[in-house]
DNA sequence: GCAGTCCTTTACACAACCTTTACGTTGGCT
DNA sequence: AGCCAACGTAAAGGTTGTGTAAAGGACTGC
Protein backbone atom coordinates (compact mmCIF):
# COMPACT_ATOMS: atom_id res chain seq x y z
CA UNK A 1 0.00 0.00 0.00
CA UNK A 2 1.51 3.60 -0.71
CA UNK A 3 1.12 6.17 1.55
CA UNK A 4 1.33 9.52 1.51
CA UNK A 5 1.52 12.80 3.75
CA UNK A 6 0.26 16.25 2.83
CA UNK A 7 1.70 19.05 5.04
CA UNK A 8 -0.89 21.50 4.41
CA UNK A 9 -2.50 24.05 6.84
CA UNK A 10 -5.60 24.33 3.90
CA UNK A 11 -8.03 21.87 5.68
CA UNK A 12 -10.49 21.94 3.10
CA UNK A 13 -7.92 21.48 0.47
CA UNK A 14 -6.21 18.60 2.18
CA UNK A 15 -9.62 16.99 3.10
CA UNK A 16 -10.15 16.91 -1.22
CA UNK A 17 -6.95 15.72 -1.83
CA UNK A 18 -7.92 13.15 0.80
CA UNK A 19 -11.17 12.11 -1.25
CA UNK A 20 -9.25 11.52 -4.58
CA UNK A 21 -6.41 9.64 -3.82
CA UNK A 22 -7.80 7.61 -1.56
CA UNK A 23 -10.09 7.25 -4.80
CA UNK A 24 -7.15 6.43 -6.27
CA UNK A 25 -5.83 3.94 -4.00
CA UNK A 26 -3.73 5.20 -1.78
CA UNK A 27 -3.31 5.82 1.90
CA UNK A 28 -3.59 9.54 2.76
CA UNK A 29 -2.67 11.57 5.88
CA UNK A 30 -2.27 15.11 6.07
CA UNK A 31 -0.65 17.07 9.06
CA UNK A 32 -1.66 20.94 9.63
CA UNK A 33 1.80 21.91 11.28
CA UNK A 34 5.30 21.95 10.05
CA UNK A 35 7.35 20.68 12.56
CA UNK A 36 4.72 17.58 13.09
CA UNK A 37 4.71 16.75 9.56
CA UNK A 38 8.45 16.86 9.52
CA UNK A 39 8.36 14.11 12.15
CA UNK A 40 5.96 12.01 10.26
CA UNK A 41 8.47 12.42 6.98
CA UNK A 42 11.14 11.43 9.03
CA UNK A 43 9.55 8.49 10.35
CA UNK A 44 9.92 7.24 6.68
CA UNK A 45 6.75 5.52 6.94
CA UNK A 46 5.31 7.65 3.68
CA UNK A 47 6.41 6.63 0.15
CA UNK A 48 5.69 10.37 -0.58
CA UNK A 49 5.08 14.03 0.96
CA UNK A 50 2.91 16.91 -0.34
CA UNK A 51 4.52 19.77 1.23
CA UNK A 52 3.25 23.43 1.38
CA UNK A 53 5.49 26.31 0.94
CA UNK A 54 3.49 28.75 3.34
CA UNK A 55 3.25 27.38 6.21
CA UNK A 56 2.56 28.81 9.34
CA UNK A 57 5.13 28.39 12.00
CA UNK A 58 7.73 27.00 10.01
CA UNK A 59 8.42 27.67 6.66
CA UNK A 60 7.85 24.56 4.00
CA UNK A 61 11.08 25.38 2.52
CA UNK A 62 12.95 25.07 6.22
CA UNK A 63 10.60 21.56 6.71
CA UNK A 64 12.67 20.57 3.20
CA UNK A 65 15.46 21.24 4.20
CA UNK A 66 15.23 19.52 7.56
CA UNK A 67 13.69 16.46 6.02
CA UNK A 68 16.83 16.48 3.67
CA UNK A 69 19.07 15.83 6.37
CA UNK A 70 17.57 12.35 7.05
CA UNK A 71 15.52 11.27 4.40
CA UNK A 72 15.58 10.83 0.28
CA UNK A 73 11.71 10.40 0.45
CA UNK A 74 10.33 11.83 -2.61
CA UNK A 75 8.93 15.60 -1.88
CA UNK A 76 6.08 17.15 -4.50
CA UNK A 77 5.68 20.76 -3.34
CA UNK A 78 2.74 22.93 -3.74
CA UNK A 79 2.35 26.75 -3.75
CA UNK A 80 -0.09 29.32 -3.39
CA UNK A 81 1.39 31.71 -5.81
CA UNK A 82 3.17 30.45 -9.52
CA UNK A 83 6.64 31.64 -7.63
CA UNK A 84 9.51 31.26 -9.63
CA UNK A 85 11.37 31.81 -6.61
CA UNK A 86 10.29 29.47 -4.55
CA UNK A 87 10.15 26.61 -7.65
CA UNK A 88 14.21 27.15 -8.25
CA UNK A 89 14.87 27.47 -4.43
CA UNK A 90 12.88 23.96 -3.52
CA UNK A 91 13.91 21.63 -6.53
CA UNK A 92 17.92 23.13 -5.73
CA UNK A 93 16.64 21.44 -1.74
CA UNK A 94 16.02 18.83 -3.64
CA UNK A 95 12.13 18.08 -3.87
CA UNK A 96 11.35 15.94 -6.76
CA UNK A 97 8.42 18.43 -8.71
CA UNK A 98 6.23 20.97 -8.05
CA UNK A 99 2.89 22.30 -8.55
CA UNK A 100 1.31 25.53 -8.51
CA UNK A 101 -1.90 26.00 -6.61
CA UNK A 102 -4.68 26.02 -7.67
CA UNK A 103 -4.31 22.80 -9.18
CA UNK A 104 -6.76 20.14 -10.74
CA UNK A 105 -7.14 16.72 -8.72
CA UNK A 106 -5.76 14.77 -11.94
CA UNK A 107 -2.76 16.84 -12.23
CA UNK A 108 -2.12 16.56 -8.82
CA UNK A 109 -2.67 12.24 -9.24
CA UNK A 110 -0.44 12.45 -12.32
CA UNK A 111 2.65 14.14 -10.77
CA UNK A 112 2.44 12.00 -7.82
CA UNK A 113 2.32 9.09 -10.33
CA UNK A 114 5.54 10.06 -12.36
CA UNK A 115 7.47 10.77 -9.40
CA UNK A 116 6.31 7.06 -7.82
CA UNK A 117 7.15 5.41 -11.29
CA UNK A 118 10.61 7.29 -11.05
CA UNK A 119 11.49 6.12 -7.51
CA UNK A 120 10.72 2.70 -8.64
CA UNK A 121 12.77 2.81 -11.37
CA UNK A 122 15.18 3.87 -9.43
CA UNK A 123 15.04 0.77 -7.25
CA UNK A 124 14.68 -1.62 -9.71
CA UNK A 125 18.41 0.23 -11.11
CA UNK A 126 19.71 -0.94 -7.67
CA UNK A 127 18.19 -4.50 -8.36
CA UNK A 128 20.97 -7.11 -9.37
CA UNK A 129 20.72 -6.79 -13.08
CA UNK A 130 21.07 -9.69 -15.89
CA UNK A 131 25.04 -9.19 -16.64
CA UNK A 132 24.20 -9.97 -20.34
CA UNK A 133 20.92 -9.17 -22.36
CA UNK A 134 19.74 -9.26 -26.46
CA UNK A 135 17.35 -6.91 -28.15
CA UNK A 136 17.23 -7.71 -31.50
CA UNK A 137 20.57 -7.28 -33.06
CA UNK A 138 21.64 -5.21 -29.96
CA UNK A 139 23.76 -7.22 -27.08
CA UNK A 140 24.76 -5.86 -23.70
CA UNK A 141 27.57 -7.07 -21.55
CA UNK A 142 27.07 -4.86 -18.00
CA UNK A 143 30.20 -5.97 -16.96
CA UNK A 144 32.00 -4.65 -19.62
CA UNK A 145 30.15 -1.90 -19.78
CA UNK A 146 29.91 -2.54 -23.63
CA UNK A 147 26.97 -2.81 -25.87
CA UNK A 148 27.62 -4.53 -29.64
CA UNK A 149 25.27 -4.76 -32.66
CA UNK A 150 26.04 -8.17 -34.09
CA UNK A 151 29.44 -8.46 -33.07
CA UNK A 152 30.60 -4.78 -33.64
CA UNK A 153 31.51 -2.78 -30.27
CA UNK A 154 29.48 0.23 -30.12
CA UNK A 155 31.95 3.23 -29.05
CA UNK A 156 29.63 5.01 -26.69
CA UNK A 157 30.40 8.08 -24.10
CA UNK A 158 29.13 6.68 -20.64
CA UNK A 159 26.34 8.63 -20.88
CA UNK A 160 25.40 7.18 -23.84
CA UNK A 161 26.10 4.21 -22.84
CA UNK A 162 23.96 4.92 -19.49
CA UNK A 163 20.86 6.05 -21.72
CA UNK A 164 21.47 2.61 -24.42
CA UNK A 165 21.56 0.72 -21.50
CA UNK A 166 18.02 1.82 -20.25
CA UNK A 167 16.26 1.59 -23.17
CA UNK A 168 17.99 -2.04 -23.41
CA UNK A 169 16.72 -2.90 -20.31
CA UNK A 170 13.01 -1.62 -20.61
CA UNK A 171 12.68 -2.67 -24.80
CA UNK A 172 9.14 -2.91 -25.41
CA UNK A 173 8.57 -0.28 -22.93
CA UNK A 174 8.13 3.51 -23.63
CA UNK A 175 10.98 5.25 -20.68
CA UNK A 176 9.97 9.21 -20.90
CA UNK A 177 12.70 11.96 -21.55
CA UNK A 178 11.84 13.06 -17.68
CA UNK A 179 13.05 9.37 -16.40
CA UNK A 180 16.17 9.16 -19.30
CA UNK A 181 17.17 12.63 -18.07
CA UNK A 182 16.79 12.12 -14.28
CA UNK A 183 18.81 8.19 -14.39
CA UNK A 184 21.34 9.19 -17.14
CA UNK A 185 22.24 12.48 -16.81
CA UNK A 186 21.32 13.28 -13.28
CA UNK A 187 19.31 16.06 -13.81
CA UNK A 188 15.59 17.07 -14.27
CA UNK A 189 14.86 17.85 -17.59
CA UNK A 190 14.28 21.94 -18.13
CA UNK A 191 12.26 23.08 -20.75
CA UNK A 192 14.06 24.09 -24.32
CA UNK A 193 16.96 21.16 -22.68
CA UNK A 194 17.37 19.23 -26.06
CA UNK A 195 20.69 17.67 -24.73
CA UNK A 196 18.84 14.29 -24.09
CA UNK A 197 17.84 14.48 -27.66
CA UNK A 198 21.29 15.46 -29.24
CA UNK A 199 22.36 11.63 -27.09
CA UNK A 200 19.53 10.25 -28.66
CA UNK A 201 20.26 11.38 -32.15
CA UNK A 202 24.28 10.17 -31.37
CA UNK A 203 23.42 6.81 -30.34
CA UNK A 204 20.72 6.45 -33.28
CA UNK A 205 23.85 7.10 -35.47
CA UNK A 206 26.66 5.33 -34.44
CA UNK A 207 23.47 2.16 -34.38
CA UNK A 208 22.87 2.81 -38.17
CA UNK A 209 26.51 2.66 -38.22
CA UNK A 210 26.10 -0.96 -38.14
CA UNK A 211 21.98 -1.41 -38.57
CA UNK A 212 20.55 0.32 -41.13
CA UNK A 213 17.17 -1.19 -39.60
CA UNK A 214 16.06 2.11 -37.19
CA UNK A 215 15.56 0.85 -33.42
CA UNK A 216 15.11 3.51 -30.96
CA UNK A 217 11.28 4.78 -31.82
CA UNK A 218 10.01 8.53 -30.53
CA UNK A 219 6.83 8.74 -29.00
CA UNK A 220 6.37 12.34 -29.86
CA UNK A 221 5.09 13.45 -26.07
CA UNK A 222 5.88 10.71 -24.45
CA UNK A 223 9.17 9.52 -24.38
CA UNK A 224 11.28 6.80 -26.40
CA UNK A 225 10.83 3.02 -26.89
CA UNK A 226 13.35 0.51 -28.23
CA UNK A 227 11.27 -1.42 -30.34
CA UNK A 228 12.21 -5.20 -29.70
CA UNK A 229 11.14 -7.52 -33.01
CA UNK A 230 8.38 -9.95 -32.80
CA UNK B 1 27.03 -13.86 2.92
CA UNK B 2 28.35 -10.01 3.44
CA UNK B 3 27.85 -8.50 6.27
CA UNK B 4 27.52 -4.53 7.00
CA UNK B 5 27.55 -2.97 10.12
CA UNK B 6 26.33 0.60 11.06
CA UNK B 7 26.92 2.62 13.56
CA UNK B 8 24.41 5.91 13.73
CA UNK B 9 22.55 7.21 16.61
CA UNK B 10 20.26 8.03 14.04
CA UNK B 11 17.69 5.28 14.33
CA UNK B 12 15.22 5.73 11.91
CA UNK B 13 17.99 5.81 9.02
CA UNK B 14 19.34 3.02 10.09
CA UNK B 15 16.32 1.24 9.51
CA UNK B 16 16.07 2.87 5.85
CA UNK B 17 19.24 1.74 5.24
CA UNK B 18 18.87 -1.68 6.35
CA UNK B 19 16.04 -2.43 4.21
CA UNK B 20 17.88 -1.06 1.16
CA UNK B 21 20.62 -3.27 1.99
CA UNK B 22 18.95 -6.10 2.86
CA UNK B 23 17.09 -5.47 -0.27
CA UNK B 24 20.46 -5.84 -2.21
CA UNK B 25 21.34 -9.11 -0.58
CA UNK B 26 23.35 -7.87 2.89
CA UNK B 27 23.48 -8.93 6.00
CA UNK B 28 22.90 -6.01 8.12
CA UNK B 29 22.97 -4.67 11.78
CA UNK B 30 22.75 -1.39 13.59
CA UNK B 31 24.01 -0.45 16.50
CA UNK B 32 23.46 3.22 18.08
CA UNK B 33 26.78 3.35 20.25
CA UNK B 34 29.64 3.97 19.37
CA UNK B 35 31.58 1.22 22.15
CA UNK B 36 29.33 -1.38 21.17
CA UNK B 37 29.71 -0.14 17.62
CA UNK B 38 33.42 -0.74 18.34
CA UNK B 39 33.65 -3.91 20.20
CA UNK B 40 31.59 -5.51 17.23
CA UNK B 41 33.42 -4.59 14.58
CA UNK B 42 36.43 -5.38 16.23
CA UNK B 43 35.12 -8.92 16.42
CA UNK B 44 35.78 -8.92 12.64
CA UNK B 45 32.92 -10.48 11.62
CA UNK B 46 31.15 -7.56 9.55
CA UNK B 47 33.14 -6.60 6.08
CA UNK B 48 32.17 -3.28 6.16
CA UNK B 49 31.88 -0.83 8.88
CA UNK B 50 29.10 2.08 8.29
CA UNK B 51 30.27 4.85 10.64
CA UNK B 52 28.68 7.95 11.64
CA UNK B 53 30.59 10.96 12.48
CA UNK B 54 28.58 12.78 14.74
CA UNK B 55 27.59 9.84 17.67
CA UNK B 56 26.68 11.45 21.12
CA UNK B 57 29.16 9.91 23.68
CA UNK B 58 32.09 8.14 21.96
CA UNK B 59 33.03 10.18 18.52
CA UNK B 60 32.61 8.62 15.28
CA UNK B 61 36.48 9.55 15.00
CA UNK B 62 37.59 8.11 17.94
CA UNK B 63 35.44 5.19 17.32
CA UNK B 64 37.65 4.74 14.08
CA UNK B 65 40.66 5.94 15.18
CA UNK B 66 40.48 3.29 18.06
CA UNK B 67 38.69 0.16 15.56
CA UNK B 68 42.49 1.17 13.34
CA UNK B 69 44.62 -0.18 16.14
CA UNK B 70 42.93 -3.25 15.43
CA UNK B 71 41.62 -4.29 11.96
CA UNK B 72 41.62 -3.51 8.52
CA UNK B 73 38.17 -3.28 8.28
CA UNK B 74 36.64 -1.15 5.66
CA UNK B 75 34.89 1.91 6.77
CA UNK B 76 32.68 4.23 5.13
CA UNK B 77 32.33 7.37 6.93
CA UNK B 78 28.48 9.29 7.12
CA UNK B 79 28.27 12.64 8.17
CA UNK B 80 25.73 15.24 8.93
CA UNK B 81 27.22 18.45 7.29
CA UNK B 82 29.11 18.39 4.34
CA UNK B 83 32.13 18.64 6.61
CA UNK B 84 35.29 18.86 4.58
CA UNK B 85 37.60 19.07 7.98
CA UNK B 86 35.72 15.88 9.36
CA UNK B 87 36.13 14.47 5.70
CA UNK B 88 40.36 15.09 5.66
CA UNK B 89 40.63 13.65 9.26
CA UNK B 90 38.87 10.45 8.70
CA UNK B 91 40.26 9.51 5.09
CA UNK B 92 43.72 10.52 6.96
CA UNK B 93 42.71 8.34 9.97
CA UNK B 94 42.18 5.48 7.59
CA UNK B 95 38.65 5.56 6.33
CA UNK B 96 37.95 4.12 3.10
CA UNK B 97 35.54 6.40 1.57
CA UNK B 98 33.21 9.43 2.99
CA UNK B 99 29.92 10.63 1.87
CA UNK B 100 27.66 13.29 3.69
CA UNK B 101 23.91 12.96 4.97
CA UNK B 102 21.62 13.49 3.14
CA UNK B 103 22.66 10.16 1.10
CA UNK B 104 20.26 8.65 -1.96
CA UNK B 105 20.43 5.02 -0.80
CA UNK B 106 21.35 4.76 -4.42
CA UNK B 107 24.58 6.58 -4.16
CA UNK B 108 25.21 4.09 -0.55
CA UNK B 109 24.84 1.03 -2.44
CA UNK B 110 27.54 2.31 -5.04
CA UNK B 111 29.58 3.68 -2.65
CA UNK B 112 29.45 0.13 -1.17
CA UNK B 113 29.61 -1.63 -3.57
CA UNK B 114 33.41 -0.03 -4.81
CA UNK B 115 35.03 -0.81 -1.43
CA UNK B 116 33.75 -4.09 -1.61
CA UNK B 117 35.22 -4.56 -5.20
CA UNK B 118 38.51 -3.33 -4.08
CA UNK B 119 38.80 -5.37 -1.30
CA UNK B 120 38.00 -8.00 -3.44
CA UNK B 121 40.97 -6.89 -5.64
CA UNK B 122 43.15 -6.32 -3.10
CA UNK B 123 42.78 -10.05 -1.89
CA UNK B 124 42.82 -11.62 -5.24
CA UNK B 125 46.34 -9.54 -5.41
CA UNK B 126 47.60 -11.80 -2.49
CA UNK B 127 46.66 -14.76 -3.56
CA UNK B 128 49.12 -17.28 -5.70
CA UNK B 129 49.00 -15.80 -8.85
CA UNK B 130 50.22 -17.25 -12.44
CA UNK B 131 53.84 -16.56 -12.41
CA UNK B 132 53.46 -15.99 -15.91
CA UNK B 133 51.00 -14.45 -17.71
CA UNK B 134 51.07 -13.27 -22.35
CA UNK B 135 49.01 -10.66 -23.28
CA UNK B 136 49.42 -9.85 -26.99
CA UNK B 137 53.42 -8.82 -27.02
CA UNK B 138 53.63 -8.51 -23.39
CA UNK B 139 55.14 -11.06 -21.22
CA UNK B 140 54.49 -11.09 -17.85
CA UNK B 141 57.43 -12.80 -15.08
CA UNK B 142 56.37 -11.89 -11.83
CA UNK B 143 58.85 -14.19 -10.21
CA UNK B 144 61.50 -12.02 -11.60
CA UNK B 145 59.66 -8.56 -11.20
CA UNK B 146 59.94 -8.21 -14.49
CA UNK B 147 57.96 -7.78 -17.83
CA UNK B 148 59.20 -8.17 -21.72
CA UNK B 149 57.57 -6.50 -24.77
CA UNK B 150 59.01 -9.29 -27.39
CA UNK B 151 62.09 -10.45 -26.10
CA UNK B 152 63.21 -7.08 -24.84
CA UNK B 153 63.17 -6.11 -21.05
CA UNK B 154 61.27 -3.43 -19.75
CA UNK B 155 63.35 -1.03 -17.38
CA UNK B 156 60.45 -0.37 -14.72
CA UNK B 157 60.50 1.18 -11.57
CA UNK B 158 58.46 -0.23 -8.66
CA UNK B 159 55.42 1.21 -9.52
CA UNK B 160 55.40 1.50 -13.37
CA UNK B 161 55.56 -2.40 -12.77
CA UNK B 162 52.95 -2.46 -10.12
CA UNK B 163 50.73 -0.25 -12.56
CA UNK B 164 51.72 -2.68 -15.80
CA UNK B 165 51.01 -5.88 -13.72
CA UNK B 166 48.19 -5.05 -12.59
CA UNK B 167 46.57 -3.86 -15.93
CA UNK B 168 47.83 -7.16 -17.57
CA UNK B 169 46.24 -9.47 -14.72
CA UNK B 170 42.81 -8.03 -15.50
CA UNK B 171 43.38 -7.56 -19.30
CA UNK B 172 40.67 -6.44 -20.80
CA UNK B 173 38.83 -5.42 -17.88
CA UNK B 174 38.54 -1.49 -17.17
CA UNK B 175 40.58 -0.84 -13.80
CA UNK B 176 40.00 2.41 -12.47
CA UNK B 177 41.95 4.96 -11.53
CA UNK B 178 40.32 4.90 -8.40
CA UNK B 179 41.64 1.05 -7.89
CA UNK B 180 45.05 1.94 -9.64
CA UNK B 181 45.92 4.75 -7.16
CA UNK B 182 44.84 2.73 -4.46
CA UNK B 183 46.79 -0.65 -5.26
CA UNK B 184 49.68 1.11 -6.73
CA UNK B 185 50.31 3.83 -5.12
CA UNK B 186 48.84 2.89 -1.87
CA UNK B 187 47.09 6.35 -1.77
CA UNK B 188 43.57 7.41 -2.15
CA UNK B 189 43.20 9.12 -5.57
CA UNK B 190 42.76 13.07 -5.33
CA UNK B 191 41.29 15.93 -7.05
CA UNK B 192 43.90 17.34 -9.32
CA UNK B 193 46.40 14.25 -8.27
CA UNK B 194 48.13 13.72 -11.72
CA UNK B 195 50.94 11.18 -10.62
CA UNK B 196 48.91 8.30 -11.73
CA UNK B 197 48.87 9.71 -15.54
CA UNK B 198 52.11 10.28 -15.37
CA UNK B 199 52.97 6.83 -14.86
CA UNK B 200 50.84 5.53 -17.41
CA UNK B 201 52.40 8.17 -19.80
CA UNK B 202 55.90 7.04 -18.84
CA UNK B 203 54.50 2.74 -19.06
CA UNK B 204 53.28 3.73 -22.50
CA UNK B 205 56.48 5.50 -23.89
CA UNK B 206 58.26 2.75 -22.97
CA UNK B 207 56.42 -0.26 -24.44
CA UNK B 208 56.29 2.29 -27.37
CA UNK B 209 59.60 1.78 -27.94
CA UNK B 210 59.49 -1.62 -28.67
CA UNK B 211 55.88 -1.83 -29.89
CA UNK B 212 54.37 1.03 -31.70
CA UNK B 213 50.88 -0.45 -31.52
CA UNK B 214 49.21 1.46 -28.50
CA UNK B 215 48.16 -0.98 -25.74
CA UNK B 216 46.94 0.60 -23.05
CA UNK B 217 43.90 2.29 -23.67
CA UNK B 218 42.26 5.21 -22.33
CA UNK B 219 38.24 5.29 -21.08
CA UNK B 220 37.78 8.60 -20.18
CA UNK B 221 35.98 9.39 -17.02
CA UNK B 222 36.15 5.35 -16.16
CA UNK B 223 40.03 3.99 -15.77
CA UNK B 224 42.25 2.14 -18.22
CA UNK B 225 41.95 -1.23 -19.70
CA UNK B 226 44.77 -3.45 -21.34
CA UNK B 227 43.11 -3.98 -24.84
CA UNK B 228 43.69 -8.28 -25.31
CA UNK B 229 44.25 -8.74 -29.12
CA UNK B 230 41.64 -10.86 -30.61
C1' DG C 1 77.37 17.03 0.28
C1' DC C 2 76.44 15.33 -4.13
C1' DA C 3 74.68 12.66 -7.80
C1' DG C 4 71.27 9.52 -9.15
C1' DT C 5 66.73 7.63 -9.09
C1' DC C 6 62.17 7.90 -8.47
C1' DC C 7 57.71 9.95 -7.43
C1' DT C 8 54.94 13.95 -7.46
C1' DT C 9 53.46 18.55 -8.70
C1' DT C 10 52.91 22.23 -11.93
C1' DA C 11 51.63 24.10 -16.19
C1' DC C 12 49.93 24.19 -20.58
C1' DA C 13 47.88 22.09 -24.60
C1' DC C 14 44.56 19.23 -26.37
C1' DA C 15 40.91 16.07 -26.98
C1' DA C 16 36.59 14.21 -25.58
C1' DC C 17 32.48 15.18 -24.02
C1' DC C 18 28.15 17.53 -22.84
C1' DT C 19 25.24 21.29 -23.68
C1' DT C 20 23.37 25.14 -26.15
C1' DT C 21 22.07 27.43 -30.27
C1' DA C 22 19.85 27.64 -34.47
C1' DC C 23 17.19 26.17 -38.02
C1' DG C 24 14.66 22.67 -40.40
C1' DT C 25 11.09 19.03 -40.06
C1' DT C 26 7.21 16.53 -38.29
C1' DG C 27 2.77 15.63 -36.48
C1' DG C 28 -1.25 16.79 -33.90
C1' DC C 29 -4.65 20.30 -33.47
C1' DT C 30 -8.30 23.55 -34.75
C1' DA D 1 -4.67 24.71 -44.67
C1' DG D 2 -2.32 26.89 -41.06
C1' DC D 3 -0.54 26.99 -36.51
C1' DC D 4 2.31 25.46 -32.85
C1' DA D 5 4.74 22.54 -29.92
C1' DA D 6 7.80 18.66 -30.06
C1' DC D 7 11.51 16.66 -32.28
C1' DG D 8 16.07 15.91 -35.43
C1' DT D 9 20.46 17.35 -35.91
C1' DA D 10 24.60 20.25 -37.53
C1' DA D 11 27.49 23.40 -35.64
C1' DA D 12 29.27 26.25 -32.05
C1' DG D 13 30.40 26.86 -27.16
C1' DG D 14 31.90 25.59 -22.77
C1' DT D 15 33.56 22.29 -19.46
C1' DT D 16 36.20 18.56 -17.83
C1' DG D 17 39.46 14.92 -18.10
C1' DT D 18 43.74 13.49 -20.01
C1' DG D 19 48.82 13.69 -22.16
C1' DT D 20 53.08 15.14 -21.20
C1' DA D 21 57.27 18.21 -20.56
C1' DA D 22 59.56 20.23 -17.03
C1' DA D 23 60.43 21.47 -12.38
C1' DG D 24 60.35 20.20 -7.57
C1' DG D 25 60.95 17.15 -3.73
C1' DA D 26 62.13 12.91 -1.31
C1' DC D 27 65.17 9.30 -0.74
C1' DT D 28 69.42 6.44 -1.29
C1' DG D 29 74.14 5.26 -1.73
C1' DC D 30 78.56 7.00 -2.07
Amino acid sequence: MTSILMIDDDVALTQLVAEYLQLDGYEFKAVHQGPEGLELARSNAFQLVLLDIMLPGMDGLTVLKQLRQYSYCPVLMLTARGDEIDRVVGLELGADDYLAKPFSPRELVARIKAILRRVELIQQQQQPQLASLQVNSLRLDSAKRQIFVEDNVLVLTATEYQILELLMRHAGDVVSKEDLSQLALGKRLQLYDRSLDMHISNIRKKIAHYDEAEKIQTLRGLGYVLLEGE
